[in-house]
DNA sequence: CCCATAGTTCCGAAATCCCGAACTATGGGA
DNA sequence: TCCCATAGTTCGGGATTTCGGAACTATGGG
């Protein structure tokens, strides 16, 4: 197994971002990838809780978020340990993950109808 | 032709604005709207300068982009006006649209390659 | 009434996404 | 060393989405 691939950060694009966190699956990945920076992936499937993502599912998301360049992983014995870019990626585009990670929290939150 | 939907700005969901504004030429068709304020269509086309969008492309990119909710389009006479709403996603998701237009703007500006 | 312009719809081909099943990699034991 | 359990990846193919040309609709002049 050689080391997985990472974009540079200059190499970093944003329609590539974009779309990685155009799916709420793996915008909650990262959202947790960047909370508890660092966390292996079958504890993320079972930290996103009622969403149940097939392993293989899992897998691919990973891949594209690490093919955005917004997660960096890296294989510790036997498990793979995953972990936020946030702040090399906010350095080259500013506000742009602050942005959108707000915007989802705010979504979640802040719009309950009624009740 | 009956009026055409548009989302309420509460309804507006940020994985619809990602989704949308992950494809370059969208990006691009918002960014002309919301520069000049309300272009028709076609003209849209042209001043893409070199892409070029076929018109039944275009016209699904504009709906994609409407029912996001990132712009309204309203008929006048024979043409379609389309207008950012920029100021009104942006009041409910501040920063979210800044970030991404500066992140297009950063990744097509400033990493030219030597030259 | 007919035509030109501006967009939309339709539909088949191409590209993507989704996820179960099979496979690979790694680290214990026995 | 061999075998097993765990953690992820790859494969395959059905479902969904995207792309774009051709045909269609809507509007406003002659």
């Amino acid at each position: 197994m050689r080391p997985l691939f990472h974009p540079a950060i200059e190499d970093v694009q944003p329609a590539a971002i974009l779309h990685a966190l155009s799916d709420p699956s793996r915008a909650a990945i990262f959202a947790q990838v960047t909370r508890e920076g660092c966390v292996e992936a079958c504890s993320a499937v079972a930290a996103l809780g009622d969403r149940v993502i097939p392993k293989s599912s899992l897998s691919s998301h990973i891949k594209v978020l690490r093919e955005a360049g917004l997660i960096r992983c890296e294989r510790h014995g036997i498990e793979m340990r995953n972990h936020s870019r946030i702040l090399e990626v906010e350095a080259r585009f500013p506000g742009l993950l602050t942005g959108i990670m707000n915007a989802y929290a705010r979504s979640h939150g802040g719009e309950g109808p009624s009740s």
